[in-house]
DNA sequence: ACAGGGGGAGAACGTGCGTTCTCCGGGTGG
DNA sequence: CCACCCGGAGAACGCACGTTCTCCCCCTGT
């Protein structure tokens, strides 16, 4: 098996470990098996759990941002884009396998141990919060609201991981409506 | 030493450590240590580490709604009582070792192998939001506004102990404001 | 004074897990 | 055909930690 495809299903077998069970409670071995890449071959990709972790993280985010930015950019109008992110959540939060941001969950577990771990939440959410902006920008909207937006959208995700819910998306959109166009 | 002081002092161990490093990388050895009680008073106490982190997570579920309560009945009128849930965030959020809130950091980490942890955090969330539901009807404000003001809360508490940072509670005070008194 | 027992200190035990090592088969170049 | 080596399977190792056990001191009641 080629190395790229064997870290491929690797990074596919721990996503769906660590963001479905935690990452502390999913073995090496399980990895393993969830891959059918040996143990060897594993640590010659990732000398160690944490580097598996990181990659996992690093490539669930580029891929999280970039869902979210193609079903924005569907929308035609800058305002309509701004709110299609809470669409795009409530398609999230009802997808199967939702356990929540897997960022929060991880800073939940690993941020007062690793800083790495916490460095690439922080990361994360400074991206999201940074195209949020973008996007208000985009719509001429004072820089002010996306704090908010950005507010918004974490504690829908939190809850509705928590709940097990979708209804905090539709609950942050109407929210963000009313910042957006005070009546 | 008395029963009941020997509890307290293992919880005040428990909590200081679980909240400041995480459940799972305190081991019951630290809270020995840090409580000064045996470990085998501590098992008579709580027979199992599962059965100390919930009395932990209890405690602080009510000294935690305890403390946010006393801070808004200072406020006399209902309207500044919604507001200065968020005033009490950002307090909050200044103290020392403040690191998040307590029951997201604990779902993140034992939401997916603990259904009783989890069960927690659903009903301490569950009372913090009846809590802004209970202030917004006080206010004689329409129902439909407790879910945002909860989400504006909730997205503050993560956003600042990811970045540690008191300036989410501003934000989220200022939307919270603004859905309240629409211009 | 002394027998008894509750509690402290910490060793011991079992398990889980991150990481490494061993062994072996099978493919490859000469 | 044969030496060689890459990689797979999984045993082995070391450590951490939850839990229990042992030993002993000290307090108490008589």
């Amino acid at each position: 098996m080629d190395s790229a495809v064997a870290r491929e299903r690797v990074l596919d077998a721990a996503e769906e470990l660590f963001y479905g069970r935690g990452i502390q409670s999913v073995g090496m071995d399980a990895v393993r098996g969830a891959s059918g890449v040996s143990l060897k071959r594993l640590y010659q990709l990732f000398p160690a759990k944490e580097q598996l972790v990181e990659a996992y993280l690093e490539r669930r985010d580029g891929r999280w941002r970039g869902r979210l930015a193609a079903f924005v950019e569907l929308r035609p109008t800058p305002e309509e884009r701004i709110l299609a992110v809470f669409d795009w959540l409530e398609e999230w939060f009802g997808e199967e396998g939702f356990r929540g941001c897997a960022w929060i969950n991880s800073y939940g577990e690993l941020g007062a141990t690793s800083d790495r771990v916490a460095a690439q939440v922080r990361a994360h959410k400074r991206a999201f919060a940074d195209y949020l902006a973008s996007l208000v920008a985009a719509a001429g909207r004072p820089a002010a609201l996306a704090g908010p937006l950005f507010l918004l959208a974490e504690g829908a995700m939190v809850t509705a991981g928590i709940t097990r819910s979708t209804r905090p998306a539709a609950e942050a959109r109407e929210a963000a409506r009313l910042l957006l166009d005070p009546r």
